[in-house]
DNA sequence: GTGAAAGCGCTAACAG
DNA sequence: CTGTTAGCGCTTTCAC
């Protein structure tokens, strides 16, 4: 049954050729007459050859591969970042090899060794919530096997790194929030440990003070921005005895969650209280009332990522120059923060 | 920078050994002196050492790779499988390689094409709305390479495939509508080429019959069931002269945007129309009303269809026996289908 | 328990 | 434009 696999010795032999010429002609290696190429393309595919990646890539030395580490699958952001870094991957020929950590470091460290070991010629990753340093890409850093970092990173270092402003997309959205009348707005958030969270954190507080608001401890809750988390902090605010009157959370998904566990519970949004999001999933628009957010393009910040990397492999641009690119986020204001009648007539 | 990599030829010197000696300690071959594998393995640990997986598996023939073909990464059925057939094959030792098609069948044929001369052990594989056939895994066939189906798949052949009833799950969803009191009864789903939306198709028509109401071809709509198309179906049922009562969706996320999409336009769910979904997506709680719909465990497929195809790449199980795997769905109801009040006191 | 030697399939000098 | 040759790094007989 399991007839063994056809090689360009069995190819050469049948149209007596050296394996050299069809291995090149298999190429498209422009030495070979096109009727050469011709014959060995032909009866490559009438023999049902497939060439051996791994002979391939042993003798060339580079795999043509690039790994992508990133911190969570179950997200319409990630999902829209790796169309983007397919994309471009794709058309400079490159394969890509998705790994992810579930927002765990171990699991993190473990596909990063893993990657390694799979010699991959360009690392792009976004690091897990716990994520505490970079010790485990130092073999790539050490062998000078290019990393760029995109959206959770460690900022103020000297890596490769695509993000957007995570402090002034907070401050926009805090101070809208305040220009509705909020006084009490609370933040849910994940680990302060990630620069996503600290720079929205960042914001957030400085969008207190340029509205005169103080910033009270109790209206910081940091979680795993999960379902669960979701309900948990609705909770959590319905216990309290003094009650926020907007809630600013880290990602739209906990943050509908949120808003429909408040609103079961006899809360009504926005009036009561006013509810945004992070990150402008399509949930946003079908919950009722619709959900203010920020607008993160995904699909563009996985392109510009891979372009980068990619122009890196190929010599025409170097990462340790362009280290640090800014993309565009913007605020969009739906029903579920609109505590005041829009003022324009 | 880039310092050329270590081999075990570099350590078999180092330590006054055969390169055969150390290949055999690394792999942990009980044939070697405890003594020896421990300064084998520090001397690579201390070297920096990793194992050229292109050169072990020339030489082996086997790649202990899953292919694992998709029709679309943004879905959270889709991501849910994934993590089971994770679970399954890390532990088993196979590395898994991701493809997907975006629903669209050259997509699909490419990766197909990519993944055979990945060489991959197995493939485990689900198609995309408009796959008309199966031609592009006959190099698998021929070579004797595993194939297993899961979720879209072509009934009725004899490859192995793992699938819940489509049949009964929809047809207890329409009945579960029809018990509610609703008369006619609109289907919303994708290409009834693919056996998913055929089966739910049927399903839905014979549960008509059963509840001695008649099938309407006004009532079936096919589209991609993409936000856009839930959007589109909700203006179609608004510009009808006669509206349904009820709509079973194929897909929670469509859903839930037609669901919303009729509230904007004044209609009451599930007073005016019912609405029900499939899946039991995570969207279909944060809705309101909360959405009707089908447990359809992802896991749990992923877990199955990894671990037969595993079973069978040991030894231990062979699938071209186990031909058929259904795995059990559930109705789950919520009150976007609930018209009468909960008969329970 | 360890070593010698061959070869997996391909590509890149080099030669002509 | 095509052929010869060597070798990428590993595993696996077959010896001893």
């Amino acid at each position: 049954m399991t007839q063994p696999d056809i090689t360009i010795y069995d190819i050469a032999k049948k149209l007596s050729l050296s394996a050299a010429t069809v291995s090149r002609a298999l190429n498209n290696n422009p030495a070979i007459n096109a009727k050469t190429r011709k014959r060995v393309n032909d009866m490559a595919m009438e023999m049902g050859y497939r060439s051996n990646n791994f002979a391939s890539n042993l003798r060339k030395g580079n795999t043509h591969t690039i790994g992508v580490l990133v911190h969570e699958l179950k997200s319409n952001f990630i999902t829209s970042v790796l169309a983007g870094i397919e994309k471009v991957t794709t058309e400079a020929g490159y394969d890509i090899i998705i790994a992810h950590s579930s927002e765990r470091k171990e699991k993190e460290i473990a596909n990063a060794h893993n990657l390694f070991h799979k010699r991959v010629d360009g690392l792009i990753a976004s690091l897990a919530f716990d994520t505490e340093n970079l010790d485990h890409f130092d073999p790539f850093f050490k062998k000078g096997i290019p990393v760029i970092f995109f959206d959770r990173v460690f900022e103020h270092t000297d890596f490769a790194q695509v993000i957007i402003n995570n402090y002034r997309a907070a401050y926009d959205i805090t101070s809208h929030l305040a220009k509705q009348g909020c006084k009490r707005i609370m933040h849910v958030t994940a680990s302060l440990e990630r620069n996503v969270y600290s720079e929205r954190f960042k914001g957030y507080q400085q969008a207190l003070k340029d509205n005169k608001l103080n910033y009270d401890k109790d209206l910081l809750i940091t979680n795993q921005l999960s379902e669960e988390a979701g309900i948990q902090a609705a909770m959590q605010i319905l216990a309290m005895r003094k009650r926020p009157d907007a809630v600013f959370v880290s990602n739209d998904f906990c943050a509908a969650v949120l808003m429909r566990t408040l609103q079961d519970n006899g809360v009504h949004i926005p009036k009561d209280i006013a509810v945004a999001g992070f990150n402008n999933d399509a949930v946003g628009k079908i919950v009722s009332p619709k959900l203010t957010t920020i607008d993160y393009p995904g699909i563009e910040m996985g392109e510009i990522t891979a372009r980068n990397l990619v122009n890196h492999l190929q010599g025409v641009s170097n990462l340790a120059l362009t280290n640090k690119i800014i993309i565009k986020s913007e605020l969009i204001i739906r029903e579920s923060t609109l505590k005041k009648k829009p003022s324009q007539k």
